[in-house]
DNA sequence: CGATAAATTGACCGGTTGGTAAAACCTTAC
DNA sequence: GTAAGGTTTTACCAACCGGTCAATTTATCG
């Protein structure tokens, strides 16, 4: 016995493999329903298992949400903390770019867990958002506000630039329907270049100082 | 009697009236939760009658949505439709950008409404998408490409500019908790009117014709 | 092997879900 | 007023929800 007790101290080989898997089923229900539409039967059906063993790793369908929520917090910030002062600011806004949109290509079910969230007001993850997200975006947008003061980008709002960019970028992963419904099934492999070309583009030309035509 | 199907040929009073309630309250809680995390039970009280009430002025649950859904695709394309290829470029766009996110601050339920949509698959409303929706951009797409080609504005992807148009302004009503987060509470007024002066800036300057410099 | 703990299952629980039936209640038009 | 039709409520249903429990099966290890 002792299940879930043991599992701070010790973990088997089968706790890290079904874990693993419930999660990883966990994710692709709850990214499609949200939080109150999944079920747990549906994960559990998904992961390959009945609804109590599912419960036996697991004790509430709020922890394997939760669990999730915490995993992808810490990767999805990570893009922005590599946000480096002493870096070029063109290469370091452009990387950055870049990163979100890959990691749109690579994890669009966590980008939906994550929209799904915050869509529905947050409701779990509220001290994450005011507290070190807020904290990560305020001491960045000083960085951009340091550039733009020496003169090395336009001047800009730098919250709204970052808002800009997130939205832009998380739209290819959130909105995947949509954009394939107006592109067409086709255009499969060209169509993160293209984004990718496009967002630099736009950025980049956006916040170039403007040239004096003398 | 003939409860339900009256309703084609004459509405009573009462019947506009409710089903106005119904549909008011139905905007609050499918807009909070999406479709499956919505109940009934919630929708009737939120519009103050009770659950067989409310299915005596709509069948189902989905007939609800559905209506909410059919109105606000209307409005939601009326700002693109405005799009006027033969106005000019930069003020076609600039008022373009202002009118949805006027719509994102007008009316944020409606545009998270449509997002839960669209983040669960879209599976009410995917014929919408691949038809009228993709017809209007593909039309709108041309007028901006012409445009390009006449020099008027710089060249880009027609379609990813329209993706990032939308994304942008949308993501001040679909992730609104989280830009409350980051900004802190305060600031409500001067939001709107930041966020619009540097959308314009962004795409109008990501939009200019180079300048050579002589 | 055998024993001990871990993993899995089926049966079950109280509460909630979307939806129905029929009776009671109101409005309206004559 | 009154009768016919529109509206609302009470009681109810089967299916499903998150979660528990005891019993069974399986893996681990000396």
């Amino acid at each position: 016995m002792i299940p879930r007790a043991a599992k701070t101290q010790r973990r088997t080989r089968i706790q890290e493999e079904k874990e693993e898997k419930i999660l990883e089923a966990a994710l692709d229900v709850f990214s499609a329903y949200g939080f109150r539409g999944a079920t747990i039967d549906q994960i559990a059906d998904a992961a390959g298992m009945s609804k109590p063993n599912l419960l036996y790793y697991f004790r509430t369908k709020e922890a394997v949400h939760r669990t999730l929520l915490d995993r992808m917090l810490f990767t999805w910030l990570e893009p922005l903390k590599a946000f480096d002062a002493d870096g070029d600011p063109e290469s370091e806004i452009r990387s950055y770019i870049r990163r979100k949109l890959e990691m749109s290509r690579d994890f669009p079910r966590e980008s939906r867990l994550f929209a799904n969230e915050i869509l529905q007001g947050a409701p779990h993850i509220e001290d994450e958002l005011t507290g070190p997200l807020k904290a990560l975006v305020d001491e960045k947008a000083q960085v951009i506000r340091t550039w733009a003061k020496a003169g090395k980008i336009a001047k800009c709002d730098p919250y709204h630039l970052i808002f800009s960019i997130w939205s832009t970028t998380q739209h290819y992963a959130d909105f995947d329907v949509q954009v394939r419904a107006v592109l067409g099934n086709n255009a499969g492999e060209g169509r993160f270049e293209d984004a990718a070309r496009y967002l630099e583009e736009l950025f980049l030309r956006g916040l170039k100082v403007e040239k004096v035509i003398s």
